[in-house]
DNA sequence: TTGTATGCGTTATCAA
DNA sequence: TTGATAACGCATACAA
């Protein structure tokens, strides 16, 4: 086993006082050049590696972050998360933090563990996913002074926090961007019921695309819960009765949902009597084209399109946030605030 | 913002030392009753947390276990990791350990990532998951005497460390097993190539199960990459070979796949000059059953009967070997493992 | 059963 | 530009 190297085993080797290893690691500009090379040559040598125990009972600051694992209510969620931690981890290293997790069922509970681990982790920051409308967390922490970003947007609050978020809205409209200029004119869209911002969100992206092309929406939405069941039943609804070419959904599971009902219909193949004419019927290329959102596991294997959030890149913009937040004089800086941009994942399905 | 409280705080409060507050903490039994519960009435009603990084000074133990979050390859592995890593640090915190990320490209950059996580955070254990043979970090950890546990076996490697694993030949064997008291009676397998020790498993289950029940599978398997196009491609190969009447997948994405190729071959229907007799040609229910493995997110959307593991009991049983091993006398037990029973989870699919 | 003294490794203050 | 010293909060050996 090797020795414990620590700052003293440091100067001893490179015949200096603790003090200007420490001013070497922390305040490089006070050294002089040659002892600088000369303490860092020892460092090298010896693989000295600061102890962040010790660093943290004199700073108070613990190089850590903490992050909510949640239970996967569904597998799409949990894939996401799981996407965002790696990217997170990823980023947070070369900026000298690590990633620690914590679970909690409910906000009350949440807060609870945030004191516990404030105070037995001197935590440096938190961030926050899963932002919802009447978010208590988010005025608990800032009540606190507790540095926080959070992935996902203030919803209905005033914003007292930086946030990154994926522009929702900007996925649903380059999606139905992308059908109209395939030629469908009857764009459907399935959606979550009003209330719930991101929801509300990519519905609005679909409704402006279609307003900006001057296609009327009425009656070519449908509300439902997330699920794979609701989306076929608000697809064959929405087949039924308002015949669009296209739909775009909130999420994959309801696309999923629409995809099978889509088949059905194929499946089942037009009535005798039904006149071949391409509309009203399916769209320009001969089939009801769906489009998804999150471009979770479940489409890449059916193949189905979809907008993918760049979840890698939201996680960088957060401990870039973060770090600004930590590092920089705190007070001067206004929160600060990041969309990004999805993209539609082409496949089979549109 | 509420005063730093420490377990100087506390003594003045409960009219004490500060070292009968930290006996009420770690040594109960050395303290009368009644100073017991007025120290601990002390704690409470000042919120006292003790600080981990002190204690760490002290103890050179920081109660952090630090686990791998890998760049998901697939949406797959993403998912398993995610509930696994929940369960984690579900587990961990009634135990008072927490859990920290940490990511790497391959082994050789994980060992170093090591040794840099030891010798900054003095990291109490690491929990290894995507064991495979000729894993170099067993050694590299067991070497050093760092405390770990895999979720996975030590395929191949003698073993020299505690670990959990899921029982895949249980799981494949309880699918086949299924599907012989349904009634079928050819039933193919479609997995990986050998030489890696979960696919290898996975197919033994499989196997087993028909010689057991004298039935020959000769002929019966496939051994592709992962992946649904691939998965298609074997069940296409399989069904116009050796007419099996269900099929076990060594995955979800072959499940996926095969699923695909038998409602192909069921929508180009019978050819007219087929005999309608039950065999050879679909199974007792009169259509080719198919099963997956690992329940994901897919599975439960397109209603594909899978093999599941039990993740956040693996993980439990990760914290409970870990916890022995660390708070028991070192040396004195020897390594254990378990193996846990993955159940078939019954959709429509078979 | 309770209290006193010491040191873990680091950084901040201040003096040289 | 460098070095001595103190302090962060805790747990341990030892004394009372």
């Amino acid at each position: 086993m090797p020795e414990k190297v620590t700052i003293a085993t440091v100067a001893t080797h490179a015949q200096v006082s603790r003090q200007t290893v420490s001013n070497v690691l922390n305040a490089p500009h006070l050294v002089r050049q040659e002892t600088r090379e000369r303490v860092r040559a020892a460092i090298d040598e010896l693989g000295y590696r600061a102890n962040q125990a010790a660093r943290q009972m004199r700073t108070g600051r613990s190089r850590l972050i903490a992050v909510r694992i949640e239970p996967a209510r569904d597998g799409i969620n949990g894939w996401i998360l799981d996407r965002f931690l790696h990217g997170l981890t990823e980023a947070a290293a070369p900026a000298g933090y690590r990633v620690i997790l914590y679970t909690a069922t409910d906000d009350e509970q949440e807060t609870s563990t945030y004191d516990d681990l404030l105070a037995s982790y001197e935590l440096d920051a938190f961030v926050l996913t899963s932002t919802h409308r009447d978010d208590r967390r988010t005025e608990w922490l800032a009540g606190r002074g507790v540095p926080f970003v959070t992935f996902g947007r203030p919803w209905g609050a005033p914003t007292i926090h930086p946030w990154v978020d994926v522009d929702g809205a900007a996925g649903t409209a380059e999606a139905t961007d992308r059908l109209l200029a395939a030629g469908h004119r009857r764009i459907g869209f399935i959606g979550w019921p009003a209330g719930s911002g991101v929801g509300d969100n990519r519905r609005d992206g679909w409704l402006g695309a279609l307003r900006r092309a001057a296609h009327d929406p009425t009656g070519l939405d449908r509300a439902v819960l997330d699920g794979v069941a609701e989306g076929e039943q608000a697809a064959l609804d929405l087949l039924a009765t308002a015949r669009p070419t296209a739909l775009v959904c909130a999420s994959d599971s309801l696309a999923l949902g629409a995809l099978r009902a889509v088949g059905t219909r194929a499946q089942s193949g037009p009535s005798p009597g039904a006149s071949p004419g391409p509309s009203p019927g399916p769209g320009p290329d001969g089939r009801i084209a769906v489009i998804g959102f999150d471009d979770t596991p479940v489409a890449q294997a059916v193949g189905l399109t979809s907008v993918g959030q760049p979840l890698a890149q939201a996680a960088a913009r957060c401990i870039e946030l973060l770090t600004r937040l930590l590092d920089d004089v705190p007070g001067a800086a206004a929160p600060e605030h990041v969309l990004l941009r999805p993209h539609v994942v082409i496949r089979d399905s549109g």
